[in-house]
DNA sequence: GAATCGATGATCT
DNA sequence: GATCATCGATTCA
């Protein structure tokens, strides 16, 4: 079992975006517990090149730690209502992050369904994590979550002590497509969203 | 099944 | 004051 570590991250955000598709992510929510899903759906969001990205217009308060080291979690809040998981990536100074969108649940489905308010007698298994909301509800993740490592070999791990992201490296290569990402106005035709083809568990 | 719409708060201009 | 990397409820079919 390999864990990715901080060399895996600090790459194109469009090669780590290709890359992550198969890995397994997990994470010790704020409740305590563990939950893991398998990668299936990411989006590259780069730097001042990027419009659609938050470092699209350079450096600011929130878009700040995507210029930073890479293999850090980049958590932010949209709508007013959902979070979103990012891994910045790219070398330090250079701006890049990489969304996670749709993980196939692995660990503690019954977890991430009583996370996210499912009757837990019959929910859809796509219904737990597929899409960057659903996915932060079922893991566990906050705004707090913002600046917390995820490359294996980072410390400190957490201002608790404890590590509370890793990701496993894939077993096997992936099937990839590649095509627009979703629910931005800018740049909107840039193929830099990965999905696994073969999931039942994508967004949309 | 598809289309539409409103919630809600951090962030930036 | 406007924008927003979303979701679930509602409506119509």
């Amino acid at each position: 079992m390999t864990f990715l570590a901080a060399d895996f991250f600090a790459r194109a955000a469009v090669d780590v975006a290709r890359d992550l598709l198969g890995a397994t992510l997990r994470a010790r929510g704020n409740d305590g517990l563990w939950t893991a899903g398998r990668i299936v759906e990411t989006e590259a969001y780069g730097g001042q090149d990027d419009p659609a990205s938050h470092a699209g217009r350079g450096r600011t308060p929130r878009s700040e730690i995507m210029f930073g080291p890479a293999g850090v979690a980049y958590v932010y809040l949209i709508y007013g209502v959902h979070h979103c998981l990012n891994f910045v990536t790219e070398a330090d100074g250079e701006a890049g992050a990489v969304l996670i969108r749709s993980l196939e649940p692995v660990d503690g489905q019954m977890v991430m369904a009583r996370r996210r308010g499912l009757d837990l007698g019959r929910y859809r298994r796509r219904d737990l994590c597929a899409g960057p909301g659903k996915l932060s509800q079922a893991m566990g993740l906050d705004l707090s979550w913002n600046g917390t490592p995820v490359a294996a070999d980072h410390g400190p791990e957490s201002p608790s002590g404890l590590r509370l992201l890793l990701v496993e490296a894939g077993s096997a290569a992936v099937d990839w497509q590649a095509g627009p990402r979703i629910g931005i106005s800018r740049a909107v035709d840039r193929p830099l969203r990965f999905v696994d083809p073969d999931s039942d568990c994508l967004s949309r």
